[in-house]
DNA sequence: CTTGGGACCTGTGAGC
DNA sequence: TGCTCACAGGTCCCAA
């Protein structure tokens, strides 16, 4: 689930439980996920207070009373269940039995029990000093916020000078711009009428300048739609995202292109390893 | 330096 | 029903 519009969700679920209270219990249940835990993890979160919730791209930044912020990233299948409800595409009940691949457990004050669950284990998680987060190795080389004031056609232009590699590789590159996975990248070039084969230095000022809002866009829409929630829809509830529904090409092949006027077919390729879906009628 | 491919894992759905 | 295969929202690391 996790691109920066669910990610950003799941920040924004995370709140009400976590903002301003205390990790009463923490539960490490394996000692890794795509790398080892930091030391003593349990013992650091345990009797912590949450002073913050922040996020930076994909990365949940928790951050404690202690001087360190917890640094969480939910890989491709990473879910944060909060006790009752549901963040991502879970059912969870405080006092259930663990589940396969709860992997770390956060009771906190007030009663709310976190989960951290990932089939997947691509995920990861690392206490930090907060005085330093961006000296840490994940965060250091990261691009700037597509919804903040760093980013425009300027940045991306400067970016892409001379670059080769299509523009849905450079749009993937988080050094480029942060938070852009598979879906947006394809769901933002569709609403630019860029083809994402174009080698990103090849990319002219008109469309940069086109692409900017384009990816704003898509990213704000997603968020007012908690993000999109794909497969794994049996627990449908209103927790679930929506954006899905909202896709113009990604997962559409073969339907036809909803641009206004566009005869086009979407179609799908595959470009370093990954599914590219696009409108090759409208995106040039 | 740039680019592409492999690797890390488990789960699901399609097709036979 | 059961098997195999392709594919899945990420990204680090390394070879060319």
């Amino acid at each position: 689930m996790p691109e920066l519009p669910e990610v950003e969700t799941v920040r924004r679920g995370l709140l009400p439980v976590m903002e301003g209270r205390r990790i009463e219990r923490a539960e490490v249940r394996r000692p890794d996920l795509r790398w080892p835990f930091p030391e003593r993890m349990a013992e650091r979160l345990t009797g912590a207070r949450v002073l913050g919730l922040g996020r930076r791209s994909k990365y949940l930044l928790l951050e404690l009373d202690t001087g360190e912020t917890l640094i969480v990233h939910l890989g491709m299948s990473g879910r944060m269940l909060v006790g009752g409800q549901v963040l991502g595409e879970f059912h969870h009940d405080v006092g259930a039995a663990p589940g396969p691949h709860d992997h770390v457990i956060l009771d906190m004050e007030g009663g709310g029990r976190v989960t951290f669950n990932d089939a997947r284990r691509f995920g990861a998680m690392d206490l930090w000093p907060s005085g330093d987060l961006a000296g840490h190795r994940l965060l250091r080389s990261i691009g700037p916020e597509p919804l903040g004031n760093g980013f425009s056609a300027d940045t991306l232009a400067q970016a892409f000078e001379r670059k080769a590699a299509p523009i849905k590789a450079a749009l993937l590159d988080q050094g480029i711009v942060a938070g852009l996975g598979n879906i947006y990248v394809s769901e933002a070039l569709a609403r630019a009428g860029i083809s994402p084969t174009r080698a990103a230095g090849q990319i002219g000022r008109d469309q940069l300048e086109r692409l900017v809002p384009a990816i704003r866009q898509v990213l704000e829409e997603a968020i007012e739609a908690g993000g999109s929630s794909l497969r794994d829809h049996r627990q449908a509830n209103g927790e679930l995202g929506y954006f899905q529904h909202a896709f113009r090409v990604y997962d559409q092949e073969g339907n036809p292109c909803r641009t206004e006027g566009c005869p086009g077919t979407i179609r799908r390729i595959v470009q370093s390893g990954r599914s590219t879906y696009y409108c090759p009628d409208c995106q040039r």
